[in-house]
DNA sequence: ATGGGTGCAAAGTGTTTGCAAGTAT
DNA sequence: ATACTTGCAAACACTTTGCACCCAT
């Protein structure tokens, strides 16, 4: 891995992403960037976040429309309201029993499995309830 | 839901997810499609494939640079490889009662979980060793 | 005849990249 | 001094859409 300088944009990014608690897009955490610098740009942003998710400082969400990230570093489940759109953070464990039982029956050298659940939120059906 | 009509696009673009083991993404399925007809557009090959989903005769894999489709319909994992992009079918058990523990931990309506694996596959790995 | 479906091309999204200038080490 | 980073804008990859015409029902 190449060595990798600190910049204040870099570190803007990280602090960004610490300061959230609800899986911010790479849009969103530019434009909080661009609340402390205006001058950061879209292009360090991405690459910033890439840097860091290979770095274990963050964490990447893949969800449907765009990635997500979170500073949140260990292994867990994802839950998104297909309504809202919201996401929050599961509580249950990573179950690395299966990342075994699929190399197992696969014959690949599993490194980890993502899950994501996808459900109503309790705001979003009280509403349909009405 | 609206009425659907049975045109030969539509039914061409079943016919080739099904003729497939691969899990072909959009593009794929139209470059497949236009070897029968030359006329079919990516815009109609798109709007069938989500009709299709929709209407539950074929399912849609959420992957990282692509979406992909499938014949298969039952509830299942997927395992990518993360060196050379093929993706496989997983033979473990869905796991329902995960739902249900989601639901009860979040209060959330719990619809479904999806979950892929990432890991390198035989060939890739045997490719590294040497 | 009616309203869903199609082809086309243009417009969207979200993300990456080439380049010249800037800066951490 | 070196080589990693940046800002900018252009380029990308993938997908969606508006529109006028077409066709299954």
């Amino acid at each position: 891995m190449k060595q990798q300088r600190d910049t204040k944009q870099r570190r803007l990014v990280l602090d960004i992403v610490c300061a959230h608690s609800d899986h911010p897009s790479a849009d969103q955490i530019y434009l909080d960037v661009r609340m402390a610098d205006k001058k950061i740009s879209r292009g360090t942003v991405y690459r910033n976040l890439k840097v860091l998710v290979r770095q274990g400082q963050i964490l990447h969400v893949r969800l449907p429309t765009t990635d997500r990230y979170e500073s949140r570093t260990d292994m867990h489940y994802h839950l998104l309201c297909v309504d809202c759109g919201a996401i929050c953070d599961i509580p249950l464990l990573y179950n690395e029993k299966l990342d075994k039982q699929a190399s197992l029956k696969t014959g690949y050298i599993i490194k980890r499995h993502r899950t994501i659940f996808e459900g109503v939120c309790p705001s979003c059906s009280t509403m349909k309830e009405q």
